[in-house]
DNA sequence: TAGGCCATCTGGTCCT
DNA sequence: AGGACCAGATGGCCTA
């Protein structure tokens, strides 16, 4: 790619310099009119058209015939002014500009590279993060979050052995994501955060884990909505505060254990509020709102989307890898994340998630 | 229009 | 010497 990259590139890159040299040959034409001799140390600092210090420091690859217009620079000058010391600075000709030039077209064509692996890395980081849109891509910093908490997530779940609760895994989930990022999130988990803000952070934020399993599967929380005593008809909406934060989830952890503190300072940003089961599932029979159709995104938690227990799993789509059922009303996220293998620490999950 | 996000350029530093 | 990496600057695009 690079070499493909560079193929491209080189062309214009010595059309360029080319030109430029073109240019500035005319014009140390016009300037060897008025100054017999170079620029000297000092006057370097006042940059030339397009060049720098840094560029004139770069092009330390000289020739014989620059190193004789220095020489006759520094007696010139050797005249009045002390000598000074430390490496000469050699002015700029046309010819090491012109290098300089090149050289520095092909930094910037090596840093556009990297700088585009960095991103197709990103967007590959994209894919395996609970939340995926084709269409609606996460940012950089938001990507990189929600990776973060995505690991602290599936960390925590291997260390307790328990069924998250699906409340709790979003809470995890969001830690420190911005405002749309959470919707956005929840809403590829089919959650709706339409509440949060209502139920927002009378408890200082503080982020618990729970300490008993949940009763809420992920598979089957759709129907343990519907079954749920805080299932509010109407309100679409179940009040998960109530549901799954009692008292004494910070006994769940004491002091010295491994839990990890998410109240930490470490743990950046605001603590996401609350959060409010949606009724727009797909047992909802009224038309989507608004939120909701916007939030159509692909999801690792493609089991919330479907209308019957489904064996594709909460943390990957590792149920097509083995065979899995894959229901037609699961978004699209499947033709963009069946593709990748997952590490074995995937397949515990999945196992522990098919029990 | 301000703010967020992004791509790109650039110069500095470190490493091979 | 040259490449990789990094951070700052800048300008464009988009959205609220």
């Amino acid at each position: 790619m690079l070499s493909r990259l560079f193929s491209e590139v080189l062309p214009d890159v010595q059309r360029l310099a080319a030109d430029w040299v073109e240019d500035n040959e005319n014009e140390d034409k016009d300037k060897d009119d008025h100054e017999p001799c170079h620029l000297g140390e000092d006057d370097l600092d006042e940059p030339l058209e397009g060049s720098s210090r840094a560029e004139s420091e770069m092009a330390g690859d000289d020739d014989e015939d620059d190193d004789a217009e220095e020489e006759e620079c520094e007696d010139e000058n050797s005249g009045d002014k002390p000598k000074k010391r430390g490496p000469k600075k050699r002015k700029m000709t046309a010819a090491r500009m012109e290098r300089s030039k090149v050289r520095r077209m092909k930094a910037n064509a090596r840093e556009r590279t990297r700088m585009h692996d960095l991103n197709s890395a990103l967007d590959n980081l994209r894919k395996v993060v609970p939340c995926y849109s084709k269409t609606q891509k996460l940012s950089k910093i938001e990507t990189l979050r929600l990776a973060k908490n995505y690991i602290l997530a599936l960390g925590e779940i291997l260390r307790n052995g328990k069924r998250p609760d699906v409340v709790t895994y979003v809470q995890m989930l969001c830690k420190g994501l911005s405002q749309p990022t959470t919707n956005l999130v929840a809403g590829c988990l089919q959650l709706n955060t339409r509440n949060f803000l209502t139920e927002q952070c009378t408890d200082g934020a503080r982020f618990h884990m729970p300490s008993s399993p949940f009763s809420v599967h992920p598979y089957s929380y759709r129907c343990s909505r519907l079954s749920s005593p805080h299932y509010q008809p109407g309100s679409g909406a179940i009040n998960l505060r109530s549901h799954s934060y009692g008292s004494g989830y910070e006994a769940a952890y004491p002091p010295g254990g491994t839990s990890p503190d998410y109240s930490s300072p470490d743990y950046e940003g605001q603590h996401s509020p609350p959060v409010c089961l949606n009724g727009g599932l797909s047992g909802r029979q009224q038309e989507p709102s608004e939120t909701d159709r916007n939030y159509h995104y692909s999801m690792h938690y493609s089991g919330l989307a479907t209308s019957r227990p489904s064996h594709s799993l909460p943390f990957g789509p590792s149920g097509a890898r083995s065979g899995g059922a894959h229901s037609e009303n699961i978004p699209p996220f499947h033709d963009v994340h069946l593709h990748h293998d997952r590490a074995p620490p995937y397949e515990d999950l999945n196992a522990f998630f098919h029990n």
